[in-house]
DNA sequence: TGCAATGTAAAACGATCGTTTTACATAAGT
DNA sequence: ACTTATGTAAAACGATCGTTTTACATTGCA
């Protein structure tokens, strides 16, 4: 495991679960078990660190979320939440906690989110055989609702999720 | 207006637009138009404000969704976004920010999302002539979401929520 | 008139922030 | 054997953090 793997991987465990303006760069630096020589050389700086962070996070979901129908998408999102657990969206909460003024994070988060969304209606448009924005409108609402309720509600919203869109689909079929 | 509620007020619009950690009490200072010495007379601590504020907020909240339908739910979040804007749920993001190791504001965003999904079920209910916990916990997440997706989706995301909850409401009525 | 109360302005507190630098060790490549 | 790369440990940078304090002004009530 190279250094860069190790600190990105650190990086993401801390600023997900203390947040990111919480986590100062000597726990860093603790954490990925390296000097902050080494770390700003690797990383450049704090924010570049979290956009890189984001990236990354957003390939891992992304490879996650590729599936044929809606069903599937919320039962990876059941694996994704076991295996990551609920603690919110990762990619808002950096936007929210820099108010949108740092430029490598708002756009890492805007190029995820887009990503997202063009996910989601491709999703819906192979399960349904068309298009339907509307539909794919409201299973984002679900998918993100199902994440943010997670964190006090547990996951069991993400099986309410699934429910709630298999109904939605299945009227939109008929 | 008394300094409590100039300072609170000022509060809430800067916690929320730059977030809690990256908010610091200079700017709060300025923004009140009082003293730090009359600020902390006042507020006694940073977290203590943060808790005074989702207190504060809890109470034009939940005031706003005293209704007795879910349409009217969906509605009354259609006014919210319109008149506080799309930054997504406040309480989640101080939680988040602290890592829930503020104990002030842990206990504040807890008090609310307990008050918000005791709300949401007696809605329901109002709404469906019977208690449906599955169906409370699947609108729950569609207000949830809707208030998410709305950060980079917009206002229609809410009326997509409605729409869904209208469709789900209608299926448990028959 | 004089005493509290309540406010401001501003300096100071020690701590911590993100970042850079200095000084030194180790290991690989020619 | 000498250079280059890559790392550590630790001090130092100036800035900013949340908070307290010092010194002084204003106001309302006895």
């Amino acid at each position: 495991m190279d250094m860069t793997t190790k600190l990105t991987a650190a990086a993401e465990r801390l600023f997900d679960r203390h947040g990111y303006m919480a986590t100062g760069m000597d726990r860093l630096t603790e954490a990925a078990g390296m000097s902050s020589r080494t770390l700003y050389k690797n990383a450049g700086s704090k924010a570049a660190l979290m956009a890189r962070v984001l990236t990354e996070r957003d390939r891992r979901f992304m490879a996650r979320v590729e599936v044929r129908t809606v069903d599937a998408l919320f039962a990876a999102l059941e694996d994704w939440v076991r295996v990551e657990g609920c603690r919110g969206c990762l990619f808002l909460r950096s936007r929210a906690e820099t108010g949108g003024d740092t430029p490598e994070i708002a756009e890492a988060v805007a190029a995820h989110k887009e990503a997202f969304h063009r996910r989601i209606g491709e999703v819906v448009a192979t399960d349904l055989g068309r298009e339907d924005p509307a539909l794919a409108e409201q299973v984002l609402v679900l998918f993100e609702g199902a994440t943010h309720a997670a964190v006090y509600r547990g996951a069991q919203t993400v099986s309410a999720a699934k429910a709630a869109a298999a109904i939605l689909v299945a009227r939109a079929r008929s």
